[in-house]
DNA sequence: TAACGTTCATACCGGTCGGTACGTTAGGAA
DNA sequence: TTCCTAACGTACCGACCGGTATGAACGTTA
Protein backbone atom coordinates (compact mmCIF):
# COMPACT_ATOMS: atom_id res chain seq x y z
CA UNK A 1 0.00 0.00 0.00
CA UNK A 2 3.03 2.45 0.83
CA UNK A 3 4.34 1.52 -2.70
CA UNK A 4 1.29 2.65 -4.37
CA UNK A 5 0.97 5.17 -2.96
CA UNK A 6 4.70 6.48 -3.90
CA UNK A 7 3.68 5.18 -7.25
CA UNK A 8 0.78 7.75 -7.28
CA UNK A 9 2.32 10.24 -6.06
CA UNK A 10 5.11 10.13 -8.65
CA UNK A 11 3.23 9.51 -11.31
CA UNK A 12 -0.25 10.85 -10.86
CA UNK A 13 -1.15 11.04 -14.56
CA UNK A 14 -3.44 8.46 -14.77
CA UNK A 15 -6.86 8.39 -12.62
CA UNK A 16 -7.99 10.62 -10.03
CA UNK A 17 -7.52 14.39 -10.44
CA UNK A 18 -5.93 16.52 -13.31
CA UNK A 19 -5.76 19.33 -11.27
CA UNK A 20 -2.07 20.22 -9.89
CA UNK A 21 -0.72 18.76 -12.66
CA UNK A 22 2.88 21.28 -13.06
CA UNK A 23 4.52 19.06 -16.04
CA UNK A 24 1.52 19.01 -18.22
CA UNK A 25 1.11 22.70 -17.61
CA UNK A 26 4.28 23.41 -18.41
CA UNK A 27 4.12 21.11 -21.60
CA UNK A 28 0.49 23.19 -22.65
CA UNK A 29 1.97 26.16 -22.46
CA UNK A 30 5.27 25.15 -24.33
CA UNK A 31 2.94 23.62 -27.24
CA UNK A 32 0.59 26.71 -27.04
CA UNK A 33 3.61 29.30 -27.11
CA UNK A 34 5.02 26.98 -30.17
CA UNK A 35 2.04 27.39 -32.35
CA UNK A 36 1.51 31.16 -31.29
CA UNK A 37 4.79 31.89 -32.43
CA UNK A 38 4.47 29.81 -35.57
CA UNK A 39 1.39 31.80 -36.34
CA UNK A 40 1.92 35.43 -35.68
CA UNK A 41 6.11 35.71 -34.74
CA UNK A 42 7.43 35.69 -31.00
CA UNK A 43 7.42 39.53 -30.87
CA UNK A 44 3.67 39.51 -32.11
CA UNK A 45 2.73 36.64 -29.92
CA UNK A 46 0.17 37.51 -27.17
CA UNK A 47 0.60 35.78 -23.66
CA UNK A 48 -2.82 36.57 -23.32
CA UNK A 49 -3.76 34.44 -26.44
CA UNK A 50 -1.17 31.35 -25.28
CA UNK A 51 -2.61 31.38 -22.38
CA UNK A 52 -6.05 31.23 -23.75
CA UNK A 53 -4.85 28.37 -25.67
CA UNK A 54 -3.44 26.37 -23.21
CA UNK A 55 -6.19 26.65 -20.84
CA UNK A 56 -4.78 28.22 -17.77
CA UNK A 57 -3.34 32.02 -16.82
CA UNK A 58 -0.76 34.17 -16.53
CA UNK A 59 -0.31 33.04 -12.85
CA UNK A 60 0.93 29.48 -14.04
CA UNK A 61 2.54 31.36 -17.27
CA UNK A 62 4.97 33.21 -14.74
CA UNK A 63 5.11 30.34 -12.18
CA UNK A 64 6.84 28.23 -14.94
CA UNK A 65 8.77 30.87 -16.80
CA UNK A 66 10.24 33.68 -15.86
CA UNK A 67 8.83 36.42 -18.57
CA UNK A 68 8.20 36.34 -22.40
CA UNK A 69 11.70 35.63 -23.23
CA UNK A 70 12.55 32.78 -21.37
CA UNK A 71 9.31 31.01 -22.74
CA UNK A 72 10.47 31.74 -26.41
CA UNK A 73 13.84 30.32 -25.30
CA UNK A 74 12.17 27.10 -23.86
CA UNK A 75 9.90 26.67 -27.55
CA UNK A 76 13.50 26.75 -29.09
CA UNK A 77 14.81 24.06 -27.36
CA UNK A 78 12.29 21.91 -26.54
CA UNK A 79 10.12 22.21 -29.23
CA UNK A 80 11.80 23.12 -32.01
CA UNK A 81 15.60 21.44 -31.80
CA UNK A 82 14.26 18.57 -31.52
CA UNK A 83 11.92 18.67 -34.37
CA UNK A 84 15.24 19.32 -36.12
CA UNK A 85 16.95 16.51 -35.03
CA UNK A 86 14.22 14.15 -35.84
CA UNK A 87 13.83 15.20 -39.27
CA UNK A 88 17.57 15.97 -39.96
CA UNK A 89 20.20 14.62 -37.33
CA UNK A 90 18.82 11.47 -36.48
CA UNK A 91 17.75 10.08 -39.63
CA UNK A 92 21.49 10.54 -40.72
CA UNK A 93 23.23 8.19 -38.06
CA UNK A 94 24.51 5.06 -39.31
CA UNK A 95 23.21 5.28 -42.95
CA UNK A 96 24.77 3.20 -45.88
CA UNK A 97 24.06 5.70 -48.87
CA UNK A 98 24.17 9.33 -47.87
CA UNK A 99 22.75 10.58 -50.98
CA UNK A 100 19.75 8.63 -50.48
CA UNK A 101 19.14 9.18 -47.44
CA UNK A 102 19.24 12.90 -47.91
CA UNK A 103 17.16 12.27 -51.05
CA UNK A 104 14.90 10.65 -48.83
CA UNK A 105 14.58 13.40 -45.95
CA UNK A 106 14.63 16.19 -48.27
CA UNK A 107 11.30 13.95 -50.21
CA UNK A 108 9.58 13.57 -47.05
CA UNK A 109 9.44 17.01 -45.89
CA UNK A 110 6.01 18.08 -46.00
CA UNK A 111 3.92 19.27 -48.62
CA UNK A 112 0.92 19.80 -46.59
CA UNK A 113 -0.58 23.35 -47.50
CA UNK A 114 -0.95 24.06 -44.00
CA UNK A 115 3.35 23.16 -43.44
CA UNK A 116 4.11 25.01 -46.28
CA UNK A 117 1.88 28.23 -45.74
CA UNK A 118 3.55 28.42 -42.51
CA UNK A 119 6.81 28.24 -43.15
CA UNK A 120 9.71 26.86 -41.04
CA UNK A 121 9.94 27.26 -37.35
CA UNK A 122 13.17 27.11 -37.30
CA UNK A 123 13.89 29.78 -40.30
CA UNK A 124 11.05 32.02 -38.99
CA UNK A 125 11.96 32.42 -35.34
CA UNK A 126 15.88 32.97 -37.21
CA UNK A 127 14.97 36.08 -39.81
CA UNK A 128 12.76 37.66 -37.13
CA UNK A 129 14.47 37.11 -33.84
CA UNK A 130 18.53 36.60 -34.77
CA UNK A 131 19.80 40.17 -35.15
CA UNK A 132 17.07 41.39 -32.38
CA UNK A 133 18.45 39.01 -29.48
CA UNK A 134 21.82 36.96 -28.85
CA UNK A 135 20.09 34.58 -27.05
CA UNK A 136 17.66 33.63 -29.48
CA UNK A 137 20.21 33.90 -31.91
CA UNK A 138 23.00 31.22 -30.29
CA UNK A 139 20.51 28.78 -29.28
CA UNK A 140 18.91 28.88 -33.35
CA UNK A 141 22.49 28.83 -33.95
CA UNK A 142 23.22 25.54 -32.20
CA UNK A 143 20.55 24.30 -33.94
CA UNK A 144 21.42 24.99 -37.42
CA UNK A 145 25.29 24.10 -37.21
CA UNK A 146 24.01 20.45 -35.53
CA UNK A 147 22.11 20.08 -38.88
CA UNK A 148 25.00 21.14 -41.24
CA UNK A 149 27.69 19.16 -39.06
CA UNK A 150 25.37 16.08 -39.20
CA UNK A 151 24.46 16.62 -43.10
CA UNK A 152 28.72 17.32 -43.81
CA UNK A 153 29.83 14.70 -41.60
CA UNK A 154 27.28 11.83 -43.96
CA UNK A 155 28.75 13.41 -46.50
CA UNK A 156 32.64 12.62 -45.31
CA UNK A 157 31.32 8.81 -45.17
CA UNK A 158 30.18 8.52 -48.64
CA UNK A 159 33.35 10.17 -49.96
CA UNK A 160 35.30 7.61 -47.92
CA UNK A 161 33.18 4.77 -49.03
CA UNK A 162 33.13 6.42 -52.61
CA UNK A 163 29.97 6.92 -53.05
CA UNK A 164 30.05 10.59 -52.52
CA UNK A 165 32.40 12.72 -55.35
CA UNK A 166 35.75 13.71 -54.05
CA UNK A 167 36.34 17.26 -55.15
CA UNK A 168 32.07 17.92 -52.90
CA UNK A 169 33.44 20.23 -50.05
CA UNK A 170 31.30 18.38 -47.17
CA UNK A 171 30.54 21.91 -45.26
CA UNK A 172 30.06 24.06 -48.41
CA UNK A 173 27.61 21.17 -49.38
CA UNK A 174 26.24 21.06 -46.61
CA UNK A 175 25.18 24.51 -46.25
CA UNK A 176 24.18 24.81 -49.33
CA UNK A 177 21.93 21.77 -48.96
CA UNK A 178 20.63 24.00 -45.86
CA UNK A 179 19.69 27.28 -47.76
CA UNK A 180 18.15 25.11 -50.83
CA UNK A 181 15.85 24.35 -48.20
CA UNK A 182 15.47 27.54 -46.12
CA UNK A 183 14.95 29.29 -49.40
CA UNK A 184 12.58 27.14 -51.49
CA UNK A 185 11.16 27.27 -48.19
CA UNK A 186 10.69 30.97 -48.51
CA UNK A 187 9.50 30.97 -51.60
CA UNK A 188 6.74 28.98 -50.98
CA UNK A 189 5.90 30.27 -48.08
CA UNK A 190 5.42 33.36 -49.47
CA UNK A 191 3.60 31.80 -52.76
CA UNK A 192 1.55 30.47 -49.85
CA UNK A 193 1.35 27.36 -52.52
CA UNK A 194 2.33 23.95 -51.92
CA UNK A 195 3.71 23.46 -56.07
CA UNK A 196 6.58 25.63 -55.18
CA UNK A 197 7.82 23.88 -52.49
CA UNK A 198 7.39 20.64 -54.72
CA UNK A 199 9.25 22.29 -57.58
CA UNK A 200 12.12 22.93 -54.93
CA UNK A 201 12.12 18.97 -53.72
CA UNK A 202 12.81 18.26 -57.34
CA UNK A 203 15.49 20.56 -57.93
CA UNK A 204 16.98 20.19 -54.65
CA UNK A 205 17.16 16.22 -55.53
CA UNK A 206 18.64 16.66 -58.65
CA UNK A 207 21.50 18.80 -57.40
CA UNK A 208 21.71 15.80 -54.85
CA UNK A 209 22.44 13.54 -57.24
CA UNK A 210 24.78 15.44 -59.03
CA UNK A 211 26.90 14.72 -55.79
CA UNK A 212 27.00 10.99 -56.42
CA UNK A 213 30.35 9.47 -57.52
CA UNK A 214 29.68 8.44 -61.17
CA UNK A 215 30.15 4.35 -61.85
CA UNK A 216 28.72 4.03 -57.93
CA UNK A 217 26.13 2.20 -57.45
CA UNK A 218 22.60 3.98 -57.44
CA UNK A 219 19.31 2.42 -56.04
CA UNK A 220 17.26 5.18 -56.56
CA UNK B 1 9.54 87.85 -62.83
CA UNK B 2 5.90 85.80 -63.19
CA UNK B 3 7.97 82.97 -64.74
CA UNK B 4 10.13 83.12 -62.18
CA UNK B 5 7.59 82.87 -59.77
CA UNK B 6 5.96 80.21 -61.48
CA UNK B 7 9.27 78.21 -61.18
CA UNK B 8 9.80 79.08 -57.22
CA UNK B 9 5.86 77.88 -56.78
CA UNK B 10 6.48 74.67 -59.15
CA UNK B 11 10.24 74.32 -57.16
CA UNK B 12 10.41 75.40 -54.18
CA UNK B 13 12.86 72.67 -53.28
CA UNK B 14 15.73 75.48 -53.30
CA UNK B 15 16.18 78.26 -51.42
CA UNK B 16 13.47 80.28 -49.21
CA UNK B 17 11.30 78.33 -46.75
CA UNK B 18 11.63 74.56 -46.31
CA UNK B 19 8.30 74.27 -44.95
CA UNK B 20 4.90 72.67 -47.08
CA UNK B 21 7.18 70.30 -49.27
CA UNK B 22 4.64 67.43 -49.37
CA UNK B 23 6.41 65.18 -51.51
CA UNK B 24 9.50 65.34 -49.39
CA UNK B 25 7.57 64.80 -46.18
CA UNK B 26 6.39 61.84 -47.97
CA UNK B 27 9.37 60.49 -49.24
CA UNK B 28 11.33 61.11 -45.50
CA UNK B 29 7.97 58.81 -44.09
CA UNK B 30 8.38 56.33 -46.62
CA UNK B 31 12.83 56.26 -45.78
CA UNK B 32 12.02 55.96 -42.14
CA UNK B 33 8.96 53.46 -42.10
CA UNK B 34 11.20 51.24 -44.34
CA UNK B 35 14.11 51.56 -41.67
CA UNK B 36 11.94 50.41 -39.13
CA UNK B 37 10.63 47.75 -40.54
CA UNK B 38 13.82 46.56 -41.98
CA UNK B 39 15.19 46.73 -38.07
CA UNK B 40 11.72 45.71 -36.25
CA UNK B 41 9.40 44.12 -39.08
CA UNK B 42 6.42 45.50 -40.31
CA UNK B 43 4.12 44.42 -37.27
CA UNK B 44 6.32 45.34 -34.67
CA UNK B 45 7.29 48.48 -36.23
CA UNK B 46 6.11 51.68 -34.17
CA UNK B 47 4.53 54.13 -35.95
CA UNK B 48 5.73 56.69 -33.46
CA UNK B 49 9.25 55.83 -33.80
CA UNK B 50 8.63 56.07 -37.85
CA UNK B 51 7.74 59.48 -36.99
CA UNK B 52 10.42 60.57 -34.78
CA UNK B 53 13.05 58.98 -37.59
CA UNK B 54 11.19 61.18 -39.83
CA UNK B 55 11.00 64.38 -38.25
CA UNK B 56 6.84 64.62 -38.37
CA UNK B 57 3.88 63.91 -36.76
CA UNK B 58 0.81 61.81 -36.86
CA UNK B 59 -0.84 64.75 -38.48
CA UNK B 60 1.21 64.12 -41.33
CA UNK B 61 1.37 60.31 -41.65
CA UNK B 62 -2.11 60.11 -41.68
CA UNK B 63 -2.91 62.84 -44.53
CA UNK B 64 -0.07 60.83 -46.75
CA UNK B 65 -1.26 57.60 -45.88
CA UNK B 66 -4.27 56.35 -44.83
CA UNK B 67 -2.98 53.83 -42.50
CA UNK B 68 -0.09 51.63 -41.63
CA UNK B 69 -0.97 48.99 -43.44
CA UNK B 70 -0.99 51.60 -46.30
CA UNK B 71 2.41 52.78 -45.37
CA UNK B 72 4.10 49.20 -45.36
CA UNK B 73 2.37 48.52 -48.82
CA UNK B 74 4.03 51.84 -50.37
CA UNK B 75 7.35 50.57 -49.18
CA UNK B 76 6.86 47.63 -50.59
CA UNK B 77 6.20 49.51 -53.79
CA UNK B 78 8.26 52.74 -53.73
CA UNK B 79 11.55 51.22 -51.82
CA UNK B 80 11.71 47.49 -51.82
CA UNK B 81 10.36 47.09 -55.42
CA UNK B 82 12.61 49.20 -56.92
CA UNK B 83 15.54 47.99 -55.23
CA UNK B 84 15.27 44.60 -56.50
CA UNK B 85 14.89 45.54 -60.12
CA UNK B 86 17.63 47.75 -59.84
CA UNK B 87 19.66 45.16 -58.27
CA UNK B 88 18.92 41.63 -60.35
CA UNK B 89 16.25 42.85 -63.39
CA UNK B 90 18.03 45.65 -64.94
CA UNK B 91 21.27 44.49 -65.12
CA UNK B 92 20.07 41.44 -67.03
CA UNK B 93 18.40 43.60 -69.83
CA UNK B 94 20.65 43.39 -73.39
CA UNK B 95 23.59 41.40 -71.61
CA UNK B 96 25.89 39.49 -74.09
CA UNK B 97 26.97 36.13 -71.34
CA UNK B 98 24.21 35.70 -69.37
CA UNK B 99 26.01 33.14 -67.23
CA UNK B 100 28.75 36.12 -66.50
CA UNK B 101 26.30 38.45 -66.12
CA UNK B 102 24.44 36.86 -62.96
CA UNK B 103 27.98 36.04 -61.48
CA UNK B 104 28.86 39.72 -61.36
CA UNK B 105 25.42 40.52 -59.58
CA UNK B 106 26.03 37.77 -57.33
CA UNK B 107 29.76 38.83 -56.65
CA UNK B 108 28.35 42.31 -56.12
CA UNK B 109 26.19 41.36 -53.40
CA UNK B 110 26.48 43.24 -50.08
CA UNK B 111 29.01 41.31 -47.75
CA UNK B 112 28.80 44.25 -45.45
CA UNK B 113 28.27 43.45 -41.82
CA UNK B 114 25.14 46.05 -41.57
CA UNK B 115 23.73 44.55 -44.85
CA UNK B 116 24.18 40.79 -43.75
CA UNK B 117 22.96 40.77 -40.65
CA UNK B 118 19.65 42.96 -40.87
CA UNK B 119 18.70 40.53 -44.00
CA UNK B 120 16.96 41.17 -47.24
CA UNK B 121 14.38 43.29 -47.21
CA UNK B 122 12.16 41.30 -49.07
CA UNK B 123 12.52 38.02 -47.85
CA UNK B 124 12.15 39.85 -44.03
CA UNK B 125 8.65 41.46 -45.28
CA UNK B 126 7.69 37.97 -47.40
CA UNK B 127 8.52 35.61 -44.46
CA UNK B 128 6.81 38.24 -42.06
CA UNK B 129 3.56 39.02 -43.60
CA UNK B 130 2.96 36.57 -46.56
CA UNK B 131 0.63 34.30 -44.55
CA UNK B 132 -0.59 36.76 -42.23
CA UNK B 133 -1.69 39.35 -45.00
CA UNK B 134 -2.67 39.11 -48.77
CA UNK B 135 -2.50 42.72 -49.81
CA UNK B 136 1.47 42.17 -48.87
CA UNK B 137 1.93 38.92 -50.51
CA UNK B 138 0.67 39.89 -54.00
CA UNK B 139 2.69 42.84 -53.95
CA UNK B 140 5.71 40.97 -53.00
CA UNK B 141 4.85 37.94 -55.00
CA UNK B 142 5.06 40.69 -58.15
CA UNK B 143 8.59 41.28 -57.21
CA UNK B 144 9.54 37.86 -56.90
CA UNK B 145 7.93 36.81 -60.07
CA UNK B 146 9.56 39.82 -61.99
CA UNK B 147 12.87 38.38 -60.15
CA UNK B 148 12.52 34.85 -61.58
CA UNK B 149 11.33 36.04 -65.06
CA UNK B 150 13.70 38.56 -65.89
CA UNK B 151 16.52 35.57 -64.76
CA UNK B 152 14.87 32.91 -66.40
CA UNK B 153 14.33 34.90 -69.81
CA UNK B 154 18.37 35.69 -70.05
CA UNK B 155 18.90 31.97 -69.29
CA UNK B 156 16.54 31.35 -71.78
CA UNK B 157 18.86 33.97 -74.47
CA UNK B 158 21.82 32.34 -73.19
CA UNK B 159 20.23 28.99 -74.35
CA UNK B 160 19.73 30.47 -78.10
CA UNK B 161 22.98 31.61 -78.43
CA UNK B 162 25.14 28.29 -76.90
CA UNK B 163 26.29 29.98 -73.63
CA UNK B 164 23.88 27.95 -71.41
CA UNK B 165 23.72 24.53 -71.10
CA UNK B 166 20.28 22.90 -73.15
CA UNK B 167 19.04 20.53 -70.43
CA UNK B 168 18.91 23.53 -67.75
CA UNK B 169 14.63 24.14 -67.37
CA UNK B 170 14.90 28.51 -67.53
CA UNK B 171 12.64 29.05 -64.79
CA UNK B 172 13.29 25.70 -62.20
CA UNK B 173 17.04 27.30 -62.36
CA UNK B 174 15.95 30.60 -62.08
CA UNK B 175 13.68 29.87 -58.98
CA UNK B 176 16.82 27.55 -57.70
CA UNK B 177 18.95 30.48 -57.70
CA UNK B 178 16.93 32.81 -56.09
CA UNK B 179 16.26 30.25 -53.17
CA UNK B 180 20.08 29.84 -52.58
CA UNK B 181 20.00 33.72 -52.63
CA UNK B 182 17.58 33.80 -49.86
CA UNK B 183 18.92 30.67 -48.22
CA UNK B 184 22.07 32.03 -47.53
CA UNK B 185 20.93 35.23 -47.04
CA UNK B 186 18.86 33.71 -43.96
CA UNK B 187 21.60 31.86 -42.59
CA UNK B 188 23.91 34.69 -42.63
CA UNK B 189 21.26 36.48 -41.01
CA UNK B 190 21.16 34.00 -38.13
CA UNK B 191 24.68 33.45 -37.69
CA UNK B 192 25.00 37.69 -38.17
CA UNK B 193 28.36 36.91 -39.97
CA UNK B 194 29.42 38.44 -43.46
CA UNK B 195 31.82 35.18 -43.91
CA UNK B 196 28.53 33.02 -44.05
CA UNK B 197 27.24 35.17 -47.31
CA UNK B 198 30.91 35.35 -48.73
CA UNK B 199 31.00 31.14 -48.58
CA UNK B 200 27.27 31.13 -50.10
CA UNK B 201 28.50 33.41 -53.32
CA UNK B 202 31.61 31.17 -53.37
CA UNK B 203 29.14 28.23 -54.15
CA UNK B 204 26.23 29.88 -55.60
CA UNK B 205 28.88 31.13 -58.15
CA UNK B 206 30.27 27.49 -58.61
CA UNK B 207 26.68 26.25 -59.05
CA UNK B 208 25.96 28.96 -61.95
CA UNK B 209 29.70 28.19 -63.72
CA UNK B 210 28.10 24.53 -63.97
CA UNK B 211 25.34 26.11 -66.19
CA UNK B 212 27.53 27.02 -68.70
CA UNK B 213 27.73 25.01 -72.13
CA UNK B 214 30.57 23.30 -71.65
CA UNK B 215 33.27 24.48 -74.75
CA UNK B 216 31.68 27.94 -75.05
CA UNK B 217 34.03 30.60 -74.71
CA UNK B 218 34.26 31.46 -70.96
CA UNK B 219 35.64 35.33 -69.66
CA UNK B 220 35.24 34.43 -66.04
C1' DT C 1 -6.68 91.22 -49.46
C1' DA C 2 -10.02 87.82 -48.70
C1' DA C 3 -11.23 83.19 -49.16
C1' DC C 4 -10.02 78.45 -49.25
C1' DG C 5 -8.04 73.82 -49.69
C1' DT C 6 -3.77 71.43 -48.65
C1' DT C 7 -0.63 70.25 -45.22
C1' DC C 8 0.42 69.44 -41.36
C1' DA C 9 0.72 69.62 -35.50
C1' DT C 10 -1.52 68.61 -31.09
C1' DA C 11 -4.24 66.25 -27.99
C1' DC C 12 -6.57 62.48 -26.96
C1' DC C 13 -8.98 57.88 -27.41
C1' DG C 14 -9.94 52.81 -26.27
C1' DG C 15 -7.51 48.67 -26.51
C1' DT C 16 -3.74 45.63 -25.80
C1' DC C 17 0.76 44.79 -24.30
C1' DG C 18 4.08 42.31 -20.87
C1' DG C 19 4.52 42.15 -16.18
C1' DT C 20 3.40 42.19 -11.03
C1' DA C 21 1.10 41.79 -6.54
C1' DC C 22 -1.43 39.06 -3.98
C1' DG C 23 -4.77 35.67 -2.67
C1' DT C 24 -6.02 30.79 -2.69
C1' DT C 25 -5.79 26.02 -2.82
C1' DA C 26 -3.91 21.45 -3.65
C1' DG C 27 -0.99 18.00 -1.79
C1' DG C 28 3.01 15.95 0.38
C1' DA C 29 5.67 16.15 5.03
C1' DA C 30 5.80 15.83 9.97
C1' DT D 1 -4.53 16.69 11.86
C1' DT D 2 -1.32 20.52 11.12
C1' DC D 3 1.66 22.94 8.39
C1' DC D 4 4.09 24.57 4.52
C1' DT D 5 5.34 25.24 -0.11
C1' DA D 6 4.48 24.53 -4.93
C1' DA D 7 1.07 25.67 -8.18
C1' DC D 8 -1.67 28.18 -9.70
C1' DG D 9 -6.00 32.12 -10.43
C1' DT D 10 -7.42 37.05 -10.22
C1' DA D 11 -6.99 41.78 -10.44
C1' DC D 12 -4.54 45.36 -11.78
C1' DC D 13 -0.61 48.34 -13.46
C1' DG D 14 1.87 51.75 -16.55
C1' DA D 15 3.42 51.80 -21.21
C1' DC D 16 2.56 51.73 -25.67
C1' DC D 17 -0.26 50.62 -29.60
C1' DG D 18 -2.77 52.35 -34.00
C1' DG D 19 -6.07 55.61 -34.99
C1' DT D 20 -9.01 60.01 -34.82
C1' DA D 21 -10.80 64.68 -34.03
C1' DT D 22 -9.74 69.20 -34.38
C1' DG D 23 -7.58 73.29 -35.48
C1' DA D 24 -3.87 76.14 -37.14
C1' DA D 25 -0.82 77.74 -40.66
C1' DC D 26 0.83 77.79 -45.24
C1' DG D 27 0.31 78.67 -50.11
C1' DT D 28 -2.65 79.35 -53.91
C1' DT D 29 -6.44 81.48 -56.21
C1' DA D 30 -9.75 84.98 -57.02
Amino acid sequence: MLVGMLAARKNPKRGATRLRDPERTRERLLQAASREIYRSGFQSASLDKILASAGVTKGALYHHFKNKEALGYAVVEEIISPDVRGTWVQPLQRVNDPINTLIGIVQGLSVRPKDVCGGCQLNNLAQEMSPLDAGFRKRLEIIFDAWREATASVLRKGQIRGSVRRNVEPTDAAGLLIAMVEGYGSLAKNAQDPKVIKAGIRNIVGWLRSLRQPGNRKRV
